[in-house]
RNA sequence: GGUCGUGUGGCCGAGUGGCUAGGCAGAGCUCUGCAAAAGCUUCUACAGCGGUUCGAAUCCGUUCACGACCUCCA
């Protein structure tokens, strides 16, 4: 009766049941933002992603640590030392400081996390914090035979790699001919031995602010060096989890795991996990195409494609409402729909605690209670199936809203109903990381006011004064406050 | 060109070869002074064409359409 978890697994493109290097602990590491601008609501979908599968892992009983980075160090925007420093060009775009630039992007980010009720990394850090480490990593690398300097600059040498029966390419499919036959007709290769090879030292121009000294001169990191470095500093050299995004899986991901191997000759990790874009208007929304949306503009409703505000519990179940791996497109349609659903299960919820036993047990509800309860795991245990996750959830409040209508009462036996009543509340509030956005709105103070106000409307109702009743329900509105009569009183809610 | 993926009812979106996904919208109903909100019921689809099978949305082939990656991005 009990499944277990199974996870897709990106580098062996299939499910494997999830088995821990060290249980009951996993190290769980995902790729963070690059903190040169503000997040869009592409890198917030995969964040909740990997927030989703902390959750359950948790709530699963594994005690997991959480690494998460900031990228801060100012890669250049490709891999052959063309294009621009994106913090450094910010910051002069901005009149601030690079460290400024990362400063303010990286508390904009948190600010952003924190909207959508994501819980923090345990261990967050960035790459100027390991400026050494990487500096180790690469002389390592150089010691193994696995990377040369050139020009105070040091690359990855795939070819070595390759020859050492190992196999650059294999995460995303790519074969290393075709690969250097692509990149045959581009210029700037003078310093590498092989168009494929990749950076893992640059050294700084004369202009490059962002800069430290190494045993090859002045210089900064290659990009994909520094997850290779914080993902095995802090959880070992073999780990559970990567996760990322599916863009960044060449080639940034392929050549994490090249380093890694290359540095120590271990696979670094174990189940390698991608999330899918977020598409608008069935495009990729990205950075370089520039049609992206900022999460404060969806908060807020202040953009000329959005017709009105939507909260972030709103989008954090949209997001959840299909599976990760999945093309998500958003559209308003979509948006509204979902803002609904999150009312038919915060109101469930709510239901839910006025419930009571009715004394008699119907064994077939009792049954069907317990198989609702079942597959909520089931679902999740099946490579973090949220979408039927929350299809279960709207099941089980399709059945708390019969309850709640036939006198809140439950004929199902209290072990039933106590595992029944648990399970969805933490499915929705622990695992989803769903938050009623709504309590947190009311207060003790607006609480008292209103109970006052219904309860001079109500007596204006028992005196059939309609217009007085009907003009407090009209001013409320006006002050976005929505009564709701129902059969047991009046109750309100803020919009 | 290479690699990978997708095509499900009005819309969104899950689907492990046989058994109702679910949501939204629509329709009907309940509640109600009216309304709103909420709730209940209902609506049965799998791109085309072949094939395997007792049986296919699910497997195989093929055609068409769409998308992602191959260059910085989650």
């Amino acid at each position: 009766m009990s499944s277990v978890l199974q996870i897709y697994n990106s580098l062996a493109r299939q499910k494997e049941i999830f088995d821990p290097v060290n249980p009951p602990y996993v190290g769980l590491y995902v790729c963070g933002p690059t903190v040169y601008n503000d997040v869009h609501l592409g890198n917030v979908r995969t964040f909740i992603s990997f927030d989703m599968v902390y959750r359950y892992l948790k709530y699963l009983g594994y005690k997991v640590r959480y690494v998460r980075n900031i990228t801060d160090a100012g890669h250049l925007t490709n891999e052959r030392g063309e294009g621009v420093n994106r913090i450094e060009s910010q910051s002069q775009l901005e009149k601030l400081e690079p460290m400024e630039i990362v400063q303010k992007y990286t508390v904009g980010f948190h600010d952003v996390c924190r909207l959508f009720n994501l819980h923090r990394p345990t261990i967050e850090p960035t790459a100027t914090g390991h400026i050494i480490e990487q500096i180790e990593m690469a002389k390592q690398l150089i010691n193994n035979g696995y990377a040369y300097e050139s020009n105070g600059s040091v690359y990855f040498d795939v070819n070595a790699y390759n020859s050492h029966n190992h196999n650059y390419g294999k995460l995303s499919g790519r074969n290393t001919e075709e690969l250097i036959a692509g990149y045959r007709d581009l210029d700037g290769q003078d310093e590498k031995r092989n168009a494929i090879d990749f950076a893992l030292w640059k050294k700084a121009s004369p202009e490059h602010i962002m800069r430290w000294p190494s045993p090859w001169g002045e210089g900064f990191p290659g990009w994909h060096l520094e997850c290779s470095v914080m993902s095995t500093k802090y959880l070992g050299t073999t780990f559970d989890i990567h996760g990322g995004g599916m863009d960044l899986k060449f080639p940034h991901h392929e050549c994490e795991i090249a380093q890694n191997i290359g540095a120590t000759g271990t696979e670094p990790v174990k189940y390698w996990m991608h999330t899918n874009m977020l598409n608008f208007n069935g495009q990729k929304m990205s950075k370089s195409l520039g049609n992206s949306i900022l999460p404060l503009e969806l908060i807020t409703g202040n953009h000329p494609l959005l017709d009105k505000a939507y909260s972030p519990m709103t989008v954090r179940l949209l997001f959840l409402q299909s599976h990760y791996s999945s093309e998500l497109d958003i559209t308003l349609k979509g948006l509204q729909d979902a803002e609904k659903g999150l009312r038919r299960l915060l109101n469930a919820a709510q239901y839910l605690d006025g419930l009571c036993l009715s004394g008699e047990t119907n064994t077939t509800t009792d049954d069907e209670l317990n198989q609702l309860a079942d597959k909520c795991k089931e679902v999740m245990d099946d490579d973090f199936n949220t979408a039927k996750l929350i299809a279960t959830l709207y099941e089980m409040a399709s059945r708390i809203n019969i309850f709640h209508n036939d006198n809140k009462k439950c004929p199902v036996s209290e072990p039933t109903f106590t595992r029944f009543r648990d399970i969805f509340k933490a499915f929705l509030f622990e695992v989803l990381g769903i938050v009623n956005e709504n309590e947190a709105t009311s207060t003790d103070t607006l609480d008292k006011v209103m109970n006052l106000v219904i309860d001079i409307r109500k007596t204006a109702r028992e005196n059939k004064d309609w217009p007085t009743s009907d003009k407090i329900r009209d001013a409320l509105k006006d002050a976005k406050i929505i009564l709701k009569d129902n059969k047991d009183g009046t109750s309100y809610e803020v919009e």
